[in-house]
DNA sequence: TAGATTGTTAATCGATTAACAATC
DNA sequence: TAGATTGTTAATCGATTAACAATC
């Protein structure tokens, strides 16, 4: 597996979704897979598979196929999902506590190990046994516990001085759940959850119903 | 605005980004705006979003530019913004109940009318003003009270009974949060939100640093 | 009118699909 | 070996960008 640079956008989005149906392949024990198998329960087409794999290495075998446990650990490995990560939540509002109770994370190796908060009221929760700080402590905190990924759960007017501050404590990766297009250095990372947008890209299919 | 069927995705779903930041514009009291203009603070480029608007008519004036409100209005319209819809929640967890207590959503048209579990312990649970029901009564709500979108906050395992569930009550819009790619009749709409594969996508670059 | 900017056609670029030689 | 299926090149399709005539 090269340190690739210029796989598309298109590719590494779909590699989770390969990554969760050979999951759920080899909770069911199944052993091997050929790309036209995985093609009709994944919706890609096979030859579509076999391009996004051969991506990233020869992974099959010709004649034989894929084997599930050895193609899920290297998606795995091309994922990230061979380390943990620290992560952090800003803003604990309704979203930032469910993201802090969500237990799915945990099993890929994300450790909540703070959440920020501006309001006095919440400074001082503990959520899922983590304590909500304040904010200002922010970059004290993260020179002691290094962070690898904060997600920012606060409102759109605030999400972009997070970024800011983030970007102070030289945090290189943003899960940005306000509905804003944040403004961020070269070196940083970020991937955006807009619900409002992909909400309303159901309206517009709902409407012409 | 015809009646589109041939749209494709890529535009439909930059169409909430136009719609947000035409929001901001008309905030800010801006009256005209030119794809050129435009293109510098969403970064679209002026031709693709000439494309993309003159795929739903002739929104512009040549020599001139868009006005904002106009443009604002349309792209609302064609997101299908000029009517409310009726929303129920099904799992009322942390997910749930985040999205109960998510304000915006009402900003947009989007009337919570009903949630529903399965968790003896939620059910007559109040969020946001909105009691939790049992999962057994949804067919009946359903044949009272008219529910365009559901929004499905289950686990992963119950999604698809939830799905069917919702099939049975005609329901053709499901918001599905759950880690799951559902199956169902051609004519219901699902739009996901699949967090895990989101973050995973977020891995991929932080690994590459 | 002259200048500006759209609407739209044509050119380019990138992603997907098809085909098939390589090989297990 | 023969059959199966990959890895990979070539063909197609679709989306983006460039160019420019139309027109406000």
């Amino acid at each position: 597996m090269a340190s690739n640079q210029n796989i598309s956008m298109a590719v590494i989005r779909r590699l989770p979704k390969y990554h969760r149906y050979l999951r759920e392949l080899l909770d069911k024990d199944v052993k091997r897979i050929s790309s036209k198998e995985l093609s009709e329960i994944i919706g890609f087409t096979a030859s579509q598979i076999r391009q996004d794999l051969n991506n990233f290495g020869g992974f099959g075998q010709q004649g034989y196929g894929y084997n599930v446990e050895d193609l899920y650990n290297e998606i795995g490995k091309i994922l990230g999902l061979t380390k943990n990560y620290n992560t952090i939540i800003v803003g604990a509002g309704n979203l930032g506590q469910a993201l802090a109770n969500y237990a799915s994370f945990g099993r890929f190796g994300f450790n909540l190990v703070g959440i920020f908060d501006i309001n006095p009221k919440l400074i001082g929760l503990k959520i899922n046994n983590v304590e909500v700080r304040d904010m200002d402590e922010l970059k004290a905190f993260a020179s002691e516990t290094p962070v690898d990924i904060a997600y920012i759960c606060t409102s759109r007017s605030g999400a972009q001085d997070v970024a800011d501050a983030l970007m102070e404590c030289k945090i290189k990766a943003v899960w940005n759940f306000a509905p804003v297009d944040l403004k961020v250095d070269d070196d940083v990372i970020v991937e955006n959850v807009h619900l409002i947008d992909n909400l309303l890209t159901l309206t517009y299919f709902v409407k012409e119903q």
